[in-house]
DNA sequence: GGGTCGGGCTAAATCGTTTTAGCTGCTAAC
DNA sequence: GTTAGCAGCTAAAACGATTTAGCCCGACCC
């Protein structure tokens, strides 16, 4: 026999009826709503209810469709098997991917968690957190997110840098993420390159380009300040929107054709900068990757789709939320241990058509 | 004075402390939880409390820095403040977009959200729609999700088509979509004109395609059957990255030269199909838009990047989810009502360099 | 035959709120 | 001089689980 086909009433909702308690399985079975729990949370102390009972429970509990009620079990459990994540905002790009991640590895695990969008102001960073530790959410993940503070709850932050008590960073190797751009343009007969630096509310900004410059150094490369502009992020510093990317790309690649000083390659901060100046270099009739090479950052979808297609610096996002949320998880088992160190992932170089030999008086 | 600074002992987590519950306020107080209860949360009865303890209490219950626990709250009003989003898969696409509108709206009525991705796989779908229930969300947003059994909460299906009790839909209105697309064309002289019908799985496909089927009949084209594709998903029919879609565009583009009917523009299911489609045009020696003209549909961010760029029909992505989330909201509120009828959203046709005038013997 | 032990259960406290149903003491009305 | 009414509170019962501390009974030991 199917379990009960009949509907409600014809009344609001279709398929919704009045969920079945422990108590209502206990009294249907002439048990105690303890003996009901015991058995089906399978807890120690069951071992002294007989087997023949334990079947008739759950039994019952099926026949009647009974469901825990999540709310109450975490009260009394102090538990929520949720987690909070805080992210700029679900954007196409870099903060959708890492979600995906996230999202896949925290639902294997019997987790769920609730996202806010802070705009990067933080003033809505602080409400959220608040929201989310009101709502006993056990640990945050936070991605592209700066954080200065030391937070209530146990962290892991995506393309995080700063050293901070309780919180684990989970980012890209950006030693190896430069070495292998730079290296690559070098290897290609590249010398005077120009660069992209990123906005001030990426987390990502400083440890790139510390990298970069070290790297530079490493294969003895000159970084020229001429040759760097730093992206603004928009009049008024909010809102990265990709477009607004690819608008800055587009400008920024003018300005630097303007100074006037020679280059035959650009590293761009990341893909949709990257997009937007090989516009505007196409735009300015340098041929691209003839008279300039561009290399890009992330290996979003439309860099493969670019006409020359983007060589690019991948970061695996989606393996990047995974372990963060893995991270968290594994701190949230083993409470009270010391965090492990921080996580860093490989970058990989994509390359493809933007990129080639450097013009001969390079 | 600023709120207690001093640290809990050197402990595991930095900066969290035990959190002050009512009761605690309640007694520093000398007052019942009753009262802290009736001040803090404005009730009616409060009324008769004067305002000078009412000042007390919550003067003491911000020195306190006491927050009140949404679990408990929850589990004694019956209310969680929180609804269920499913939908196939974070993906950077079409999900990813109207995920930050629902976020938005949600956030900003104080509403959180728990989401699951079921990836087409209808057991994993209901898996969740019972974790979602037994967490006791208080509605459903299902994102290109098609549903055919009746849900147990209000819901409302984003891109939806099928008409069911309890359920709202939000879609762009297709008859629009397609008569915009194909009268674009029809204006520009194309005759012949080929087109990508979407994969089985994706819940627009089949009203997009009696849309396209009528908007078609009334412009007077006709549709040549062998100038129909019908995007296959992948083997296995799962998982429709957008690399998938991407590849098919491109494969299927080339099944199209390879039947050779002749035709004069493409009219593709989405933006990644066109843009491989593209390639594969390219690459057999079309030139776009001058032999052949392509019309997209999403207007995803690469559409706009594409060499030439692509006209495609935009769906306003992130005003579909709010609106989708205030439609729900609205129906949370004035429970018991009849659900308004579907909404529906109007696309725009946004040219670009992708169409241009059918060649002469077109 | 009293004590101990273990099997098979249950009563009641608890989680942190909200809410219902009063209680106390004072003033005003009749 | 009752009594009604109100201002200002509070005790206790929810909400739906989990968990602690036992209870009762029969078997076994000495």
């Amino acid at each position: 026999m199917s379990p009960a086909t009949e509907d409600g009433a014809a009344g609001e909702q279709p398929n919704a009826r009045k969920p079945v308690r422990l108590k209502d399985v206990a009294a249907h079975l002439g048990l105690s709503p303890t003996t009901v729990s015991l058995v089906m949370n399978r807890a120690p102390a069951a071992k002294s209810i007989p087997p023949e009972t334990q079947e008739r429970v759950r039994a019952a509990a099926a026949e009647l469709g009974y469901r825990p009620n999540f709310i109450a079990r975490s009260l009394r459990r102090q538990r929520t098997f949720a987690v909070g994540v805080l992210l700029p905002e679900i954007s196409e790009g870099y903060a959708a991917g890492v979600l995906g991640g996230i999202e896949d590895q925290l639902l294997q695990e019997g987790y769920f968690y609730l996202v806010a969008g802070h705009h990067s102001k933080p003033d809505l960073f602080d409400d959220y957190l608040q929201l989310l530790t009101e709502r006993s959410v056990e640990g945050l993940i936070l991605v592209n997110t700066p954080v200065e503070k030391p937070l209530p709850l146990p962290a892991v932050v995506v393309a995080g840098h700063q050293e901070l008590a309780g919180v684990t960073n989970v980012a890209i190797d950006h030693q190896v993420a430069a070495r292998l751009a730079l290296a690559h343009l070098a290897e290609l007969g590249h010398r005077r390159i120009a660069f992209f630096k990123g906005h001030a509310h990426s987390a990502d900004t400083a440890a790139r380009w510390r990298a970069i410059v070290s790297a530079a150094a490493e294969l003895g490369l000159e970084i020229d300040p001429r040759l760097t502009v730093q992206l603004s992020g928009g009049p008024a510093g909010e809102e990265f929107s990709p477009e607004e990317g690819y608008r800055e790309g587009h400008v920024f690649g003018r300005k630097l054709l303007e100074r006037g000083a020679p280059f035959t390659a650009l590293f761009a901060f990341n893909d949709v900068s990257a997009i937007g100046a090989m516009r505007a270099l196409t735009e300015s009739g340098l041929r691209i990757p003839d008279e300039v090479s561009v290399v890009g950052f992330d290996d979003i979808l439309s860099a493969a789709f670019q006409n020359p297609s983007l060589t690019t610096v991948r970061q695996p996002l989606q393996e990047m939320g995974r372990r963060a949320a893995a991270e968290l998880l594994n701190r949230l088992k083993s409470a009270g241990e010391e965090p492990a160190g921080p996580v860093t992932i490989e970058p990989e170089l994509v390359v493809r058509d933007s990129t080639g030999p450097a013009r001969a008086g390079g």
